[in-house]
DNA sequence: CCCTGATTCGC
DNA sequence: GCGAATCAGG
């Protein structure tokens, strides 16, 4: 893969919305993170905004896209209807306000027919990341309590108090504790504020 | 171990 | 110019 004017575009466009080496260059495809730094640096636009630091624990950004420099209109002669290899929908969940963790409350020992109010299920959670859930549950790992690390997804599935429980298991999404899937249904797209009753 | 960007250096 | 390998850090 070569350098087109639209691909440094898009990397260009990525980078300054703070998006990793990494996530452009899935996103670019046909380049590893390396080759995205090294045209980051090529092309002179090294440090975005402030933050050298990268990263770290999760961060994230919890700002919202500002653009205080209106570009001016560019007489864009072709649209270029860009085929992503492979695009799926991207799932920016940046405002998103993470509701109860559902993860096992400390290591209380829940009794057998006991309310579990947590399991954040049939709620107001869009159907497809709850179907997203359903088919993930499948593949799940069914991991134990004890057989969770850092990188398992801890989202439980089942009754505690039965033998029909388990964690999901699946490789979580950086700095968060589910995998993509329930992540997708523990964070609301923000909104759902139920209103206040009185 | 996961990830991040930074640099080097052979191609 | 390019980017894998390597480095440095969280």
């Amino acid at each position: 893969m070569s350098w087109t004017d639209e691909r440094v575009e898009l990397l260009k466009k990525m980078w300054g919305e703070g998006q990793s080496a990494s996530q452009i260059a899935k996103e670019l495809g046909g380049v590893t993170r390396n080759a995205v730094i090294g045209k980051v640096h090529r092309l002179g636009l090294s440090n975005r905004a402030g933050s050298t630091s990268s990263s770290s624990s999760d961060s994230s950004a919890t700002k919202a896209e500002a653009k205080p420099k209106a570009k001016a209109a560019a007489p864009k002669a072709a649209p270029a209807p860009k085929p992503a290899a492979d695009s799926k929908p991207d799932l920016k969940t940046e405002s998103a306000e993470p509701r109860a963790l559902p993860i096992s409350a400390r290591n209380k020992i829940i009794p057998a027919g006991q309310p579990l109010p947590p399991q954040p299920s049939a709620n107001e959670i869009s159907p497809e990341a709850l179907a997203k859930v359903n088919e993930v549950e499948k593949k799940a790992k069914k991991l134990s309590l004890m057989e969770l690390t850092e990188r398992t997804c801890k989202w439980p599935v089942g009754d505690p108090a039965t033998e029909h429980f388990w964690f999901c298991g699946l490789p979580v999404q950086q700095g968060k504790p589910y995998c993509e899937a329930h992540v997708g249904v523990a964070f609301q797209p923000m909104s759902s504020r139920r209103d206040r009753r009185r």
